[in-house]
DNA sequence: GTCGCTGCAAACTCTTTGCAGTGCC
DNA sequence: GGCACTGCAAAGAGTTTGCAGCGAC
């Protein structure tokens, strides 16, 4: 999965990595940019924009592009589940719940109380199956 | 949770939710309103999203707002999952299949590849849910 | 020295909104 | 007839991109 895109290591990424490593908040683009900012006064947006992609296709970093508008990114690799807020849209982590949803809704964790989950599931239809199928016979 | 806010039954809003009710691909706003278009060729888009948020509202119709950027709409209240195609971003529908997804995983249904899948919980924050609890006191 | 990356600004996509007029109840 | 709703267009939020110059390797 890793594509290995990363061929510089400029300040900029370096920054960008640390900042978001540093919070367990899952900030969005703009709020990881204002963090940076204060280290790094001349970054502009799309710069961090740039960046939070390569790392992404690198495995380096995740996405996060569930409820909400804004995609928000996680430093943190290991396997675990979000939570987000109803009212405020602040995201944080689960640790140490079932991977079943039904199960988990009885729990209520860390202080927040859950009401409900969002669960999709991703793969590949039919068509592009095919379509696959295809383009490798080729 | 619904609002009764419907209080007149337009003619674009009928033909908005009947197109929407008669597929079962979960179009986009925009999708939706290529529809609507060739029935009533004069309505606007700002109309679709307005009645879209109202149906919502009124749980009529559900808002899908999983991976991919654009929220997707679905007529069919019943409880199910969906499934996103990471080559081409189509969505279906997956009937009787396990809620947990670890289990799902396992079984490909009706000619899906399952990769993987989203799942996030939704609550109130410890910090939301004290300022509710001051509310109500005042 | 090369060329991947940067800052800047403009463009793009999706969604919301202000306004004057329309038509449902 | 009142006012919820409409079409239109402009604005808004979040994100991407084109370009000339910079700096990591």
């Amino acid at each position: 999965m890793a594509e290995e895109k990363l061929q510089r290591n400029t300040r900029q990424r370096q920054v960008i990595l640390e900042e978001l490593c540093k919070v367990t908040s899952h900030p969005t683009a703009a709020e990881l940019f204002a963090l940076v900012q204060m280290r790094l006064p001349r970054i502009s947006l799309g710069t961090v924009y740039r960046n939070l992609e390569l790392l992404v296709q690198n495995d380096i970093i995740r996405k996060l592009e569930l409820g909400g508008r804004e995609a928000r990114y996680d430093g943190n690799l290991n396997r675990h589940y979000h939570i987000r807020c109803m009212e405020c849209g602040r995201v944080a982590d689960l640790h140490d719940i079932s991977d079943d949803p039904v199960a988990a809704k009885l729990e209520n964790v860390e202080g927040w109380e859950i009401m409900g989950h969002r669960l999709e599931f991703i793969g590949i239809c039919p068509q592009c199956r095919g379509e696959k199928a295809e383009k490798e016979i080729k």
